[in-house]
DNA sequence: CCATCAAATGATAGCGCTAACACGATGATG
DNA sequence: CATCATCGTGTTAGCGCTATCATTTGATGG
């Protein structure tokens, strides 16, 4: 009775308050007001924490119970408020995203994977876009972990310190995509931009072509990587040569291709291949090397990187490095939720690898 | 003295009940002990009200206990937690977004548009992807909602029944986005599909094309408008024939384009242009003729739809409907803030235009 | 020096939910 | 038949913050 009594009181004051606000407008007041868990509660002759068990746990209520309550959620629609739900039990069901760039096709389809993994589970995506800033990066990882996510997906590897403390210290699971290599703060999931780049250089190299430059946008740390693979494979070859890495740091674009060509072409006239940091820089390149008349593949060879759908499409179609960037998505996503189901991952580095894809534009006709 | 008490059994019960889970790991305790808003009151010498003031509504707090705060704010870390926030004060500082893809380049645009404008705001943005499905976006809606968002930017005037209901009896402010139409929610930024097409459509008639025909891939609502516009041009222009409209529910690509292509002129080997539902479909059309040998523009015209930055740098570069995408994205987000602030838009529906870029691919040789 | 009022600050009472424990009912066990 | 584990459910006590109103402080003019 006493506790009657109580709910009651609770109700109305919680009505009156309410009514009070709206005291020059009660239709908008009947409109806003709100179903709680205690309203499903009540309606279905429960408890308000079994109705939470109902929802959040169903095994540990019985079927029928569960069922009454369903039918009460349903018809009074019920959705639970997530900040109340996230305070009291001290976490959510958030899944932090952080990624460079939202633009670039590269990050769209890793996203694309992550989102498609996370599908009809129960795990909400959240996305963060550092726009290639460290700073940001660091303000997107503290406000991120201010809301207790469930984990967290990073590009890279490369956090500033203040990042990295925070990351490792954080209460949560964490992925890191688009790398591999040592020392992961928790899981990670990538390939190594290094060999990928030099497999690229030594394809040209294999392909006949003797003086191959490159072209690279925006160095992110990730294309300071696949670089340095140039290099190594150029040293190597013996055909290292300053004249022919040409570097911005401007975002990429096909636009930027085309420039970034003719700038090679003026430094050192006598290229015959160009590998692109990207295949915006290599459609770009293509097209300038069309307005040129230069041919591709005989007179000079293009490799691009990432494999976007519209390389093999081009005319003529255009080598790339493919990158897997679906399964990478899909990857860091399921080892995520996995990890938050308990099931610890066998191995916590996992490499996709990448592959050459070769096509007509480094189709030279050896001699 | 009762308070100080008080004070100290909360705190003494906070850190005996955070110890027990920590009995076998003190430094993991240590570590995860959580500055409240309670422990920056404490250290200042005010109470946990004035602290909230400090950060919310600083002008209310004199510039002395302001400072005061702000440093023990910075020295212990504090960080305020979102969730406790939003289930006292009712409402978040939740901006969500509702675009249909996170691939496609068009929205990715819309969405920098919106992020940049947001940039040093107190305003959080949210992404919810739809991936164009109605029952999606209603979920998105729904889910959104619960968050008590301070505004949501929605993409279209398509919505469900359901998901209009919920957004019209909404308690807060809507931007639809990409379309200008009557009757909106709340606010509205966009262009005419219909419009534009129709435009695109009499340029390829004025530049000689006498047989247009139609490419369009995955029919969203938009497209549906845009095939519209075409087939009304094309009948005020007596040249309207079904065979020249190849549609697929496929999503776009340049390879898609291609085929589109063979199929258009398998169909209809006398179609002289082609109007390209965008600009995907433009390229691999383009590539497409090229490798047919059909010459552009005197052969065949092609026109996209978007203007995607690639248009210009294609060889040749290829004609397209500019949108203003950045510019949605930065209007929408404006006039949202601005009447989340209280500035009410002068016009709450916004028609951004668009631009008929007129290149190489039509440049047909006129009689 | 005090009345008056605005500005600054504090005390109180939740927001809606869930962790942790309590409790009763049920069935299994010796 | 007492004992004990197990299951399903209820009770209690917050989670960390802010709306609201009460109170205090300081500035102003008579």
């Amino acid at each position: 009775m006493m506790l009657a009594i109580t709910f009651v009181n609770r109700r109305f004051f919680r009505y009156y308050d309410a009514a009070r606000k709206y005291l020059d407008n009660p239709l908008e007041w009947l409109c806003n007001l709100k179903v709680t868990i205690e309203d499903v509660a009540r309606e279905a002759n429960v408890s308000a924490m079994t109705v939470s068990r109902a929802l959040r746990s169903p095994e540990k209520v019985s079927t029928k119970t569960r069922e009454k309550i369903r039918a009460v959620v349903d018809r009074l629609g019920y959705v639970p408020d997530p900040a109340a739900s996230a305070l009291a039990a001290g976490r959510t069901n958030v899944i932090g995203v952080i990624v460079p760039s939202v633009t670039n096709n590269v990050f769209a389809d890793v996203m694309l994977g992550i989102y498609e993994q996370s599908e009809g589970s129960k795990w909400q995506i959240q996305l963060g876009n550092s726009r290639y800033s460290p700073l940001e990066e660091e303000r997107l990882v503290r406000t991120f972990l201010s809301q207790k996510p469930a984990g967290l997906i990073i590009t890279g590897q490369d956090q500033s310190k203040a990042t990295a403390d925070m990351l490792k210290s954080a209460n949560c699971r964490i992925v890191q995509i688009m790398e591999c290599g040592p020392d992961p703060y928790d899981m990670m999931i990538g390939f190594s931009h290094l060999d990928a780049s030099r497999a690229a250089t030594r394809h040209l190299l294999k392909s006949g072509y003797r003086n191959p430059g490159v072209l690279m946008a925006r160095l992110d740390p990730r294309s300071q990587r696949r670089l340095e693979g140039y290099k190594i494979e150029a040293k190597n070859a013996g055909v290292y040569d300053t004249r022919r890495i040409v570097t911005t740091a401007r975002p990429s674009s096909v636009t930027l291709g085309g420039e970034l060509v003719a700038d090679l072409l003026s430094k050192a006239p006598d290229t015959d291949a160009i590998l692109c940091n990207n295949d915006d820089l290599a459609l770009g390149a293509m097209f300038e090397c069309q307005r040129r008349a230069l041919a591709i593949p005989d007179e000079i060879g293009i490799c691009g990187f990432n494999d976007l759908e519209m390389m093999a499409a081009a005319n003529p179609s255009i080598t790339s490095v493919r990158t897997h960037r679906l399964d990478m998505g899909r990857a860091s996503m399921k080892i995520l939720i996995d990890a938050l189901n308990g099931k610890e991952p066998v191995e916590p580095v996992q490499d996709l690898g990448f592959e050459i894809m070769a096509r007509q534009s480094t189709g030279r006709k050896t001699d």
